[in-house]
DNA sequence: AATTCATTAAAACGTTTGTTTGAATCATAC
DNA sequence: GTATGATTCAAACAAACGTTTTAATGAATT
């Protein structure tokens, strides 16, 4: 049968949360097939059983959270857009059901949406060739709605400038989840006390540089 | 003898090059010891020659570019203190100095400071442990001063704040660099037609963040 | 011309890599 | 209980990995 569910936890399943955590702390190439079985305690031939390849394991592991993600951000849009009733929505509410949902997504620590996180944020850089396409068509649809609301919320603006700003947006959260090894070593000790101080400064961050006087370059 | 300077140019530096542009594209892990000497055209063995191992060459291809960079933003910050003569300093000026800095590195496409500006953008996320450390110790001084001034120049402002936005921007920036290929598939074709427009927005848009209302939480 | 030392060259070292194979085991259907 | 189809298992595969070794080459010094 196809269907499963198991009290441990399915094969699969084991397998795919061993191989989130493993991708997030080593990489892709630094993440062996024989680190992953172990971890999730199965026999070494039980990913290429289940999944065929390390590549097409690869995409399982994101398509597992970033469809649902990607559909949270659409639902959280589409509430906005049917309170407005056809009325011009605030940038910020549009900023919020995008980079909120995924950082709401990044305070869930116990259920492996930290993990998930950390791993998307570091998988911008790090674009093998076959990721970066999955990842273009995963994300086609839902960044495409987005612009067309920050277009329609913010019309005096720009949209390439929009389009740059959404991009600079983007860069500041993954870094903010994924890079705070990284930077607590370079910044010295950083206090990782409270992370769910993380959100609200960050949100607060992201609209300041969205609403900031447009650049002398981008004038002429 | 130890000094080189060849013609076509040295096989230390035709390795490190090599390495750079490598490390860039395939991470350490995805960049192996045959791909780097193929690409400088040397003999195989002579990585191990030249520096030892590939950990050891990893951390000659940051110190080679990085100690300099550091060493010209803590330049830039000395200028800005002697004209400033004991006054405050504008934040926006530091902004620059630091990030400036590091912005026009990244134009210069042609003397390796682009590829290396990405490379350093991906490290920050892929931080093995051995890289992190290496990094850390060369950071260190640099952002303790450049800290130490901006708690000067904004002594309103909650020290641990200006520590998270200075976090939110390192990471702005380095997506902006080394996130390029990533989200232009994801937000759809993205204009790479002229580069030079980066570095005005970019500091335009950090700035803004740098300048945003405090986040509610961080009041209570 | 002979010697010395740094560099380059080709070949091999033992591990580890992702993947495949064929038999063993399991649960379910007849 | 026997047959069926899915899953697990131990073992092996060729290929690629970082590194080492030993000999050949080069240019400078004596």
């Amino acid at each position: 049968m196809a269907e499963a569910g198991s009290r441990t936890t399915d094969t699969r399943s084991r397998i795919l949360d061993a191989a989130e955590v493993l991708f997030m702390e080593n990489g892709f190439d630094g993440t062996s097939m024989r680190m992953i079985t172990s971890r999730a305690e199965v026999n070494l031939a039980a990913v290429n059983y289940h999944f065929g390849t390390k590549e097409l394991l690869i995409q399982e592991v994101f398509r597992r959270r970033l469809t649902s993600l990607n559909q949270a951000r659409i639902a959280a849009l589409e509430v906005l857009e049917v309170e407005a009733a056809g009325a011009p929505i605030k940038p910020s509410r549009i900023v919020d059901a995008f980079f909120g949902t995924a950082l709401r997504m990044a305070a869930d620590v116990e259920g492996g949406g930290h993990t998930f996180m950390r791993l998307l944020g570091r998988t911008y850089t790090e674009p093998s060739e076959f990721v970066r396409q999955f990842l273009a068509e995963e994300y086609a649809e839902c960044v495409d709605r987005f612009l067309t609301a920050l277009y329609r919320a913010v019309p005096e603006v720009d949209r390439k400038e929009i389009l740059w700003r959404f991009h600079f947006m983007m860069g500041a959260m993954s870094y903010a989840i994924a890079g705070t090894d990284a930077l607590q070593l370079v910044t010295g000790k950083f206090d990782d006390e409270d992370p769910s101080q993380l959100a609200p400064r960050l949100m607060s961050f992201l609209l300041g540089g969205l609403r900031a006087p447009l650049a002398e370059a981008s004038l002429r």
